[in-house]
DNA sequence: GCCGGGATACTCT
DNA sequence: GAGTATCCCGGCA
């Protein structure tokens, strides 16, 4: 029996439809599941920064920009958003608030779980022995890399993270410890950089920036 | 171990 | 045509 397994549920509308301060807190520790060619992918999130839309000058939706890019951020919450940045990463985020207020939440890190033999494979293109030790720290320590290791692309932007084969499950293991500094890769945002809108589990190994 | 620079292609001006 | 919510590698310590 899988006990478990049984408590474990995928994450409401209810739950996105906050403030992205609050939804990217309590998503440390949840589980990202994608359901990848009949095999589960999962990874325990372990780093997410927050977008607050249009106030934010770091957030694509600032000022209420709307452009095809940004989209989905204007839509309901509980969407992906994924995007591409320097020509070769994704960035996964789940879309958050309701439709017109703009808001978003980016995964930066996660601590790989299912599959990982998968992941080895998507990242490295060779087995999970096969794999040098900064390589498998590497696994999925960033925003890019989690895309590439969870076989995340261009294809999942929009798609509902309340149905379909990408989701976040609850974990019954309550996160104590979160460290909340700023957001990185954002220099751009005059004084929106200094806000501590980016949030990790201490001391977990996977994160990508201390 | 830390630091610097180049790759890379998509998005918007 | 410029800028980018990153990654990787090589050089030096």
């Amino acid at each position: 029996m899988e006990p478990k397994r049984a408590l474990l549920k995928k994450l409401t509308r209810e739950f996105y439809n906050r403030d992205a301060t609050i939804v990217a807190k309590e998503l440390l520790g949840k589980l990202l599941v994608h359901e990848f060619e009949g095999k589960r992918l999962s990874a325990i999130i372990v780093e997410t920064e927050a977008y607050m839309g249009v106030s934010d000058k770091a957030a694509h939706s600032y000022g209420g920009r709307r452009t095809q890019r940004v989209e989905v951020m204007h839509g309901d919450a509980g969407y992906a958003y994924v995007f591409m940045v320097y020509g070769k990463n994704y960035c996964f985020n789940t879309v958050t608030r309701e439709k017109g207020n703009p808001q978003a939440v980016l995964i930066r890190a996660v601590e790989p779980v299912e599959g990982v033999e998968l992941m080895a494979q998507n990242r490295f293109g060779k087995p999970l022995k096969a794999l040098t030790k900064p390589q498998e720290k590497g696994l999925t320590n960033g925003p890019g890399k989690l895309c590439e290791a969870l076989a995340i692309n261009r294809s999942m932007n929009g798609v509902d993270l309340c149905d379909s084969e990408i989701y976040i499950e609850d974990n019954e293991k309550p996160v104590t410890d979160i460290v909340e500094t700023t957001r990185v890769g954002i220099d751009y945002a005059e004084e929106a950089k200094y806000y501590n809108w980016r949030f990790y589990i201490k001391d977990n190994k996977y994160v990508s920036v201390k």
